[in-house]
DNA sequence: GTGGTCTAGACCACT
DNA sequence: GTGGTCTAGACCACG
C-alpha cells in the first residue's frame, strides 16, 4: 500500500480507494482484521486521525465494521444495491472512458483489449487469493 | 450545460469536463466562439472567477485560445500528446472501471457491451455535427 | 440474550439494558441468581472485564446484589427514585420519540397505538412469569 | 442552541441532534443557510473541526447540503424511507420507553398524556414557523 | 469569504 | 491494547 502525499487527491481518499481495491481483488476478505489505526498510521507515515477518518467512512459505507476495543474488520458484504444499479454505476465510468477515448482518438478495439486485460488481472488476483465470487 | 453545485467535483471541473465533452462530440469545433466570461457566468449562475479559471486552464491545455478584446475560441487541435500517452490516460479510467466491476460482480461481457454503446453514441454525435476526425 | 459487537452502543451497555429488560418483564425476579462472570462472559463471547463492569454498575444502581463467594443476585427492588423523577426519565425518551415522529411524519394516533401494544406486551410477559407489581 | 461539554454524549452528537430537532420543528427549513463552520464554532466555543464533522455527517445522511465556497444548506428532504420503515424506527424508541416505564412502574395513561404533550408542542412549533407538512 | 485536509498531541471509553 | 473525541493551528481549494 502506497500513498502520494503530493497528489491532488487527498491522502484519506487514496487509502480508501486502495482498501476498496484490496477488497475487490480478494486480498482482503470478509472478517479479516485490518491493521490498527496506530499501526497503519505509522506504516504510511500519516496522522492517526487520517486513518481514523478512512476507517470511519468505510464503516459508514458498510464496507468495514469497527468493534471498539477490539479492532476493525472487513464487513460481511451484503449486496445492498440491485443488479441494474450496479450496472449503472459501472456504465457511468465507462461513459467517461468513452468520452476521453473519442476525444483522444483512441479506438474502440484498443479499449476492449485494455479493458479485458485489466479485468482479467483483477479477477485472477481475486481467484488466487481464494475469494469466493458472490453469485 | 448543467452543473451541480453540491457535487463532490468542483464546479470549475464540471464545466471543464462539459466543454471537453462538447469538443469530443463535435458540438464545439475548431474556431467556434465560446460565450463571454460574464455571459456564461450568469447563464450558469456561478461566479465569473470560476469561468475565468475554466477558460484559463483550457487555454493552458491548448484546447481553447483566448484573444484579448475579441473572445475565446476553440483552438486548432494539434494532438499534443503521443499515442502511447493517450492510451495510458484511457487505460487509467478503464482500470478504475474494472475494479468497480469486479467489486460489484458485473461481467466483462456486460462491460464490453456497455462500452461499445457509449463509444458509438459519442462517435455518432461527433459525426452528425460534421466534426473532422484527425487520424 | 444477544449482543452486537459492532454497534454504536457499547457492549456493556447492551448487556445492562438487557438485564434491566429481563427484570422489567419479570423474566428475572428478586432473589434470582445470575450466571457467574466467567459463565456469562464465555456464553456471550465477550471479555470478563466487560461482565464485571456490568455487574458492578448494576450493583451500584441497587439493581443487583453481589455476594462474594456466593454469586450475583437480583436485589430487592426498593423504589429508590421518586414518582416525579421516574416520570421525568420516561418523559425524556418519549420526547425523543416525538421528535423522531414529527420529523418522519408519523401520526400521534399511530404512536399511541404502538405504545399501547408494546406496553401491554411487556406487562403481560411480566404477569405470566409471576412477577409481583410493586404498587 | 446549547451544548454541555461535560456530558457523556459527545459534543458533535449534541449538535447533530439539535440541528435535527430544529429541522423537525421547522425552525430550520429546506434551503435555509446554516451558520458557517467558523461562526458556529466560535458561537458554541468549540473547535472548527467539531462543527465540520457535524456538517459532514449530516451531509452524508442527506440532511444538509454542502456547497464549497458558498456555505451549508438544509437539503431538500426527499423521504428516502418507506412508511413502514418510518413507523418501525419510531416503534423502536417507543419500545424502549415502554421497558423503562414498566420497570419504573409508570402507568400507560401517564405515558399517553406525556407523549401527547410533547408531540403537540413540537408540531405547534413547526406550524408556527410555517413549515409545510409533507403528506 | 466558504468548506476541507492534515498534523501533533491530549484525554477518554471499551475490551 | 483498541477506536473515538477534541483541540489548536497550518495550509489548501473553491467561489
Amino acid at each position: 500500500m502506497r500513498i502520494e502525499p503530493s497528489s491532488a487527491v487527498p491522502i484519506y481518499r487514496q487509502i480508501i480507494d486502495q482498501i476498496k481495491y484490496q477488497i475487490a481483488t480478494g486480498l482482503l476478505r470478509e472478517g479479516n482484521l485490518l491493521p490498527s489505526v496506530r499501526q497503519l498510521a505509522s506504516q504510511l507515515a500519516v496522522n492517526q486521525n487520517t486513518i481514523l477518518k478512512v476507517y470511519s467512512q468505510l464503516c459508514a459505507e458498510g464496507i468495514l465494521r469497527i468493534e471498539r476495543g477490539s479492532g476493525t474488520y472487513v464487513a460481511a458484504n451484503r449486496q445492498t444495491i440491485s443488479a441494474s444499479e450496479r450496472k449503472k454505476a459501472v456504465a457511468k465510468i465507462l461513459r467517461e472512458a468513452a468520452v476521453q477515448a473519442v476525444h483522444l482518438n483512441v479506438s474502440l478495439e484498443q479499449m476492449h483489449e485494455q479493458l479485458e486485460k485489466e479485468y482479467d488481472r483483477i479477477s485472477s488476483q481475486r481467484d488466487k487469493t481464494g475469494a469466493k465470487h458472490d453469485e
